[in-house]
DNA sequence: AGGCTTCGTGATAGCCTCTAACTAAATCGT
DNA sequence: ACGATTTAGTTAGAGGCTATCACGAAGCCT
């Protein structure tokens, strides 16, 4: 379970405590948010005293961090898992309900409400990148709908974002819909934006992505000419 | 500006020094975040020692709920303004994105990472669902799109959160994937998953908001039958 | 002008992050 | 096996925060 490759017995003891600490740090971002994080709690609640944990974690900013590269790579793990039998949108959508819905707080540590001055370091958008990449593969395997979207053509021309993924510009649309439309119904969802409004999130979530799959419109011949909408407002 | 209709010298003084107040705290709120207000910082920038601010505030949770009821306000107003003219969606759509990218703070503020242990008054959830008749007023004007959805009529049978609108299925399905759609891709571009991706948000949203007036798909008779997806996951 | 209400203050308790100095223990080199 | 060095954990403390309390100092109303 702990997989830590340490040599010295120095390097597993201290790669055991820094799993506990991160262990009883999802916990407690479980119930208070992750604003609600205190180095202090968790170090009282190890049965050490508050400093003892900078030790292991050069403050609070850090040890979040640390959490924030975990959940991505718990989700890029997940994503791996479920195009394991071959690239499938629908299976991916799927994960990636039932990895927010495990833990939601873990969610919005990846999607949710920025922290001002954070900034996430090279590793993480690395493992954002492999998690795109994923979902590229996946709608690159559907039955492609229709001609291109004049948003499309512009993807064609700023697709650094696809890291070299050869896909056509109508799956980089449909791969970006994909993120944002499922990333909108599950964002309000786990938000509780949903309470009390009487239906059932799961059925609007599998209408959305029915839709998705089924080509999602995304002007598919009908529409409007570019240009119309004036999209620099 | 003020727009006190106080009576007395003490509670037009007593408005203001509130008014003050959260003038602060939203100076503040924009560049550290909700998570990051402090009433003691905001009490020594306006010249007065920390606890002075209890007698206007029965502390921070109260004068975030109060920052929060007044960015609902504050989109409320907004939406009543793009729907002034007449219902038009596109007109709401682009009111709402220009509304957040005004201050993203406090389109996070309502539509953000939820404290856990937050319920909001009822007065908030009022504003919410005059935000959403105005929403639903709007779709119900657009020019219909085929037929109806297997989720339109799960919402038909759990139409409370419509709160008496009489807008058929297809218009409920319509506002709701206008709702988590639009917001899908303003939250994410807020929350800065776009940046150095290299595409135009702005355009990224058009597109979408192209799509949705166009009907945005919502299988509009073809994709799967109702059931396939097993929504119940 | 007197009495009552409200405002703002300093003091205090308790929480937090994080630094510094110190002790105790484990590891390493010989 | 033993001394030297590295590391873990401790307490003390600075500085910040929320929030309560008791007190003096204004302001308002009759």
């Amino acid at each position: 379970m702990t997989g830590t490759g340490a040599k010295t017995p120095r390097e597993r003891y201290r790669a055991q405590v820094r799993a506990e600490i991160k262990e009883r740090a999802w916990e407690q971002i479980a119930t208070a948010g992750a604003s609600g994080l205190s180095l202090n709690a968790i170090a009282k609640r190890m049965g050490m005293s508050g400093p003892a944990l900078y030790r292991y974690y050069a403050g609070r900013d850090d040890l979040i961090t640390e959490l924030v590269r975990d959940a991505y790579r718990s989700l890029a793990d997940t994503f791996r898992a479920a195009s394991a039998p071959g690239p499938d949108a629908a299976a991916l959508a799927h994960a990636l309900r039932g990895w927010a819905l495990e833990d939601p707080h873990r969610y919005f540590l990846v999607y949710g409400t920025p922290v001002p001055g954070y900034h996430a370091p090279d590793d993480i958008t690395g493992i954002a990148s492999e998690i795109m990449a994923t979902l590229l593969d996946a709608c690159a395997a559907l039955p492609p709908d229709g001609p291109g979207t004049p948003f499309g053509t512009h993807l064609e021309e700023h697709r650094q974002w696809a890291d070299g993924h050869p896909a056509p510009p109508a799956v980089l649309h449909r791969a970006l819909t994909f993120w944002t439309r499922l990333h909108g119904v599950l964002s309000l969802e786990l938000a509780g934006h949903f309470t009390g409004m009487g239906f059932d999130p799961a059925l609007f979530f599998a209408a959305e992505l029915d839709d998705l799959l089924a080509g999602g419109g995304r002007s598919a011949g009908r529409g409007s000419p570019p240009g119309r909408e004036d999209p620099a407002r």
